[in-house]
DNA sequence: ACCTGAACACCGTTCAAGT
DNA sequence: ACCTGAACACCGTTCAAGT
């Protein structure tokens, strides 16, 4: 027996309740927004919340995965002159929102952490990002543009975790720092990227990057 | 009027609360805890632990501080030769720890976002593992086992960026690539810190570090 | 001063009852 | 089929009452 008769409806309630939902995890965390918010927020009784989520948990699952597809397609037409720019780009627009949107992130890292079913499908969300990196990276070093000695897969890892580790600490202890955060991201990621023979040492005049203005859920 | 007249008892309290808390926490997580459990665990009632803690947010925060300083011992007497194998003995520590502390961290990170005074008192837990960091590369630069042409400061952000970020992505998202984690890091660690001239890009065979056994919060 | 434990307001979730 | 909203068990926190 089908538990909903109309997929068209089911589909338009699903998207209705995440977007209330996202609205207000950014405005006060996920673990600080009640379900009752929730409802409110989507005009809806828990009864019928609970038709499309079966429980809160799920509701940030669905984000996060969606949010994985926007980051992936946030990278997805590029070339590999443009990778680190874009990966700037991306960490600046990510501190700048700050406080609006990291806890959030930082609640899905704990979750993720937590039930291993969550971490299979995020993995699964990741792996086209990485895929997409990895050919970027190939690219690259085809052109000159890095470091031809490097193995893609290694340095696609390498560049994931130094852009989460250095964005998520700028957010999590802001101070002066933050106003080079995106300069010393980019002198760290060519460091690592760049041909040895590069001098990418020394503090490194930020080209003004084209801002790509695009609607991420994150 | 003093609040508490025994300070040796008020200590003694604090103590056993924070213990009992973090067995809490790394079994089930902050969130999943209830104070009641907590309670429990440290053999008193709720009254007589809100005498001491005002809040469970009061209560991680406190386990957080103590973690800062823990980690900051970890690498206090050491040299600059040691420095990156005592980073990737602890990532791989902290790997291997995996489920039982990350969530806990991530709800910590969490948390720090949203508390803008816990970022405060967060900041100044790891001021000194800073100022250490840039120490022990500034040590490292006489010797030539660094670049003498990075600037200390950024350079030790770079490391807490890409220790952090590399290790919370391993325990978040863990795969085949966990067992070879600790190898990777260290060749980060190398190509970001090492000289230029020294060839960094291929897989380096790993020496076995000696294992400092630690006592460590987390 | 220090502690107990019932009580308070609220949470995530369920389910009988409506349409 | 789809929704409402009262009800359930439980949460973090408080506070009158004990010693």
């Amino acid at each position: 027996v089908a538990r909903t008769a109309n997929p068209l409806l089911a589909e338009q309630r699903r998207s209705q309740i995440l977007e209330a939902a996202l609205t207000c995890f950014q405005k006060r965390g996920f673990h600080q927004t009640s379900m009752q918010e929730i409802c409110a927020a989507a005009g809806m009784s828990p009864g019928a919340l609970y038709r499309y989520f079966p429980s809160k948990t799920d509701i940030i699952t669905a984000i996060s995965a969606a949010d994985a597809q926007a980051r992936c397609q946030t990278i997805a037409k590029i070339s590999s002159e443009e990778l680190i720019d874009r990966l700037v780009d991306y960490a600046e627009r990510f501190v700048a929102k700050g406080k609006k949107f990291a806890p959030m992130i930082a609640d899905i890292m704990a979750e993720t952490i937590r039930d291993p079913e969550l971490a299979i499908r995020m993995r699964a969300g990741y792996a086209p990002m990485h895929t997409l990196l990895v050919k970027l990276i190939t690219q690259g070093q085809a052109r000159g543009t890095f470091d031809a000695s490097l193995e893609p897969e290694r340095a696609a890892r390498w560049v994931f975790g130094t852009v989460d580790g250095v964005t998520m600490r700028c957010v999590m202890l802001p101070s002066a720092y933050t106003r080079v955060m995106g300069e010393e991201l980019r002198a760290l990621l060519l460091r690592l990227l760049a041909p040895r023979g590069v001098a990418v040492a020394a503090p490194i005049a930020k080209p003004k990057p084209s801002r790509v203005p695009r609607k991420e859920t994150v």
